[in-house]
RNA sequence: GGGGAUGUGGUGGAGUUGGUUACCACGCCGGCCUGUCACGCCGGAGGUCGCGAGUUCGAGUCUCGUCAUCCUCGCCA
């Protein structure tokens, strides 16, 4: 660094600097040159500053500075200067004053960068993915990369001052049915065998429970094969936590104080508000077990209005066991026939079979299927929708689940359009009382709706039989802002023969538990203390936090949709020597024509 | 695995019913300019229109396939 010692921060020079010799390190993020004077904006993390080269201070270094271009690396030494009356840049923190320069240093040349280092977007996300290390020096993606430190700062803070214990878990670990697929790395010295990347540390925090650290947290990376969406990442940062004799109160409470300490580092002020909803109350009113309640435009079922109506679409459907609900658009009627059909192509999407309308004007209801209802029947439907004249009502028949999907969606979709949504608020919402298991048709068996080591309600473990597994609730809890899942945890089972029943439940035989979870329930018959936590999407909360549409935006390094890194090429083939190494063989791509 | 959108100089976009020299902005290069800060003015370079077939006298434009990126259903305890 030709034997300079940077003094400050580009960003950080003040008023009160002037008269001082600095000398500064950073790119050069723009040049203006006015043939007898030269003007740098010198760019580091921490802002912009101009500097000025002029013949009159430094002849030589008036002709160096004619080299300068976008994203050179230089350092500079000069005396501070305040700018004269007039001349001053407000809308810079550094513009009131500027660095005259005596010495100037290329530290490194720049090619001209393929995307432009500015704040608003100029490229695309492919490009941006692709010169990353380019993008990053964009502010906004520092400001990003800023605020997750904030919230990860604000996180360990937290929980160090509640007597939590940062501890790492194994990477390489054992692979797990339920669940999603897991990542795979093999072993060399055990050929033919196995690692699965932690898709979360949940059983090692529990055996950290049963080894009496009472209280653990870790800020980690956990790794799910799954299709990617704007949310979703094949690998993603989690906050975990376990404490030991809290209940799930307790335990909600301390979160909550956790949640309103990372807001205020972020800048934010500290939520007040955590409601707490049934998963069954959230199911029905908003067809979603992470509703968004910023808005209304809430499902309303009226089976009961229609159940016995000359229109099968609707009593045919209740008598199998479906149902038939509706969302109330107020002020809706003006919506067209092409709006309308496009909103039944996006409840296809979710499965619906088709979308009823009625349009509620002044001279009565206007409805494909209104003479196919008895006025009692179309009267109590109004009744039940709270219609006024100017609403345009929704509704879909079908089961239960492609009611709520396609509803739900087409809530949040309307909410969206319409403008019914507040961007600026943070709303949180609780749900509980989640079903503990659910009946996958397909698989013929059930399911965990959480995960297979969550404790039922207390009050429901007398019903854990085959019949009844169903109706069992559970003490499981997740943390949704603004209709996305940040959050969720439970209670979870401490004894090994209740432990044992639930995977019995989930069809698996006493050879497969042993197998892969034996470890677990031996674990448990040496004193395993009553424990529960939660896991955060650090992810989707810094997105949030920072208004973003996408979690890549908060990770430096992302992969595409098809789970490749444009950056580095990732994946790609290996040499044969390391799968031989490994006893691997990799199948040829039989091509048809 | 399914549905949808996009792909045009370095970057982002426009390009009409298929029609002859592919346009604009930013960037880049050169020149001029001592107060700009998205500097300005003058000039210039830069294109296999993602790739491959097909239709046509003629394709950036139409058709089919394919690849890539994004959104999404399924999937994600």
């Amino acid at each position: 660094m030709k034997g300079l010692k940077r003094s400050c921060y580009c960003g950080d020079v003040r008023r009160e600097h002037v008269g001082e010799k600095i000398t500064l390190m950073g790119w050069v993020n723009r040049r203006r040159d006015h043939g007898g004077v030269i003007f740098i904006d010198l760019r580091d993390r921490f802002g912009l500053v101009q500097v000025v080269f002029s013949p009159e201070v430094s002849e030589e270094m008036f002709e160096i500075a004619d080299e300068l271009r976008k994203e050179f690396v230089i350092a500079i030494k000069g005396e501070v200067i305040a700018r004269p009356e007039g001349m001053v840049n407000e809308d810079l923190a550094t513009g009131a004053i500027e660095i005259y320069a005596e010495e100037l240093h290329i530290l490194d040349r720049a090619q001209t960068p393929p995307i432009q280092v500015e704040d608003d977007i100029n490229s695309s996300e492919e490009m941006r993915l692709k010169y990353r290390y380019l993008d990053l020096r964009r502010k906004p993606m520092q400001d990003n990369i800023i605020l997750r430190h904030k919230v990860k700062q604000a996180v360990r803070n937290y929980l160090d001052n509640k007597d939590f214990l940062d501890i790492e878990t194994p990477m390489l670990t054992k692979s797990t049915p339920e669940g999603a697929r897991d990542f795979l790395v093999p072993s060399r010295v055990n050929k033919g065998q196995f690692f699965a990347l932690p898709q979360s540390p949940q059983l090692f925090k529990q055996l950290l429970m049963v080894s009496g650290l009472e209280r653990y947290y870790q800020i980690v990376r956990c790794f799910r094969d799954e299709d990617l969406r704007a949310d979703r990442q094949p690998e993603f940062t989690q906050i975990d936590i376990e404490m030991s004799f809290m209940s799930q109160e307790e335990i909600m409470d301390l979160i909550e104080g956790m949640i309103q300490e990372v807001f205020k580092i972020a800048g934010f002020e500290a939520p007040t508000e955590f409601p707490h909803m049934s998963y069954h109350e959230a199911m029905d009113r908003f067809g979603s077990d992470r509703p968004d309640i910023r808005f209304g435009l809430e499902l309303i079922d009226v089976s009961d209005a229609v159940k016995d109506a000359e229109f099968k679409v609707f009593s045919g459907t209740i008598a199998k066991g479906g149902q038939v609900k509706g969302i109330n658009v107020k002020g809706g009627v003006d919506f067209s026939r092409k709006d309308i059909d496009e909103l039944t192509d996006f409840a296809g999407i979710y499965g619906a079979k088709g979308l009823a309308w009625m349009k509620i004007k002044e001279d009565g209801v206007q409805s494909p299927i209104a003479k196919f209802l008895a006025e009692n029947e179309l009267n109590s439907m109004l009744d039940a929708m709270g219609a006024e004249t100017g609403d345009l009502l929704l509704f879909v028949a079908d089961t239960p689940k492609v009611v709520a999907a396609s509803l739900g969606n087409l809530r949040l979709k309307i909410g969206k359009d319409l403008g019914l949504i507040d961007q600026d608020e943070f709303n949180f919402v609780w749900i509980t009382d989640f079903p503990l298991l659910e009946w996958d048709e397909e698989a013929k068996r059930y399911v965990a709706l959480h995960h297979p080591f969550t404790m039922p309600k207390e009050e429901d473990i007398d019903l854990l039989d085959k019949d009844n597994a169903g109706k069992v609730l559970s003490q499981a809890y997740d943390l949704v802002l603004n209709g996305i899942e940040i959050g969720g945890g439970s209670i979870r089972i401490n004894n090994s023969k209740l432990q044992s029943k639930i995977f019995n439940l989930l069809n698996m035989d006493e050879e497969e538990i042993e197998e892969k979870f034996g470890f677990l329930l031996e674990a448990f018959q040496y004193g395993a203390p009553p424990h529960g936590g939660i896991a955060f999407g650090l992810d989707r909360l810094v997105m949030l936090l920072g208004g973003l549409e996408t979690i890549r935006d908060v990770i430096p390094f992302p992969k595409t949709q098809r789970a490749t890194c444009l950056l580095t090429e990732a994946p790609s083939m290996v040499a044969e020597a390391q799968l031989e190494e490994l006893g691997i063989e990799v199948e040829e791509q039989i091509e048809i024509d």
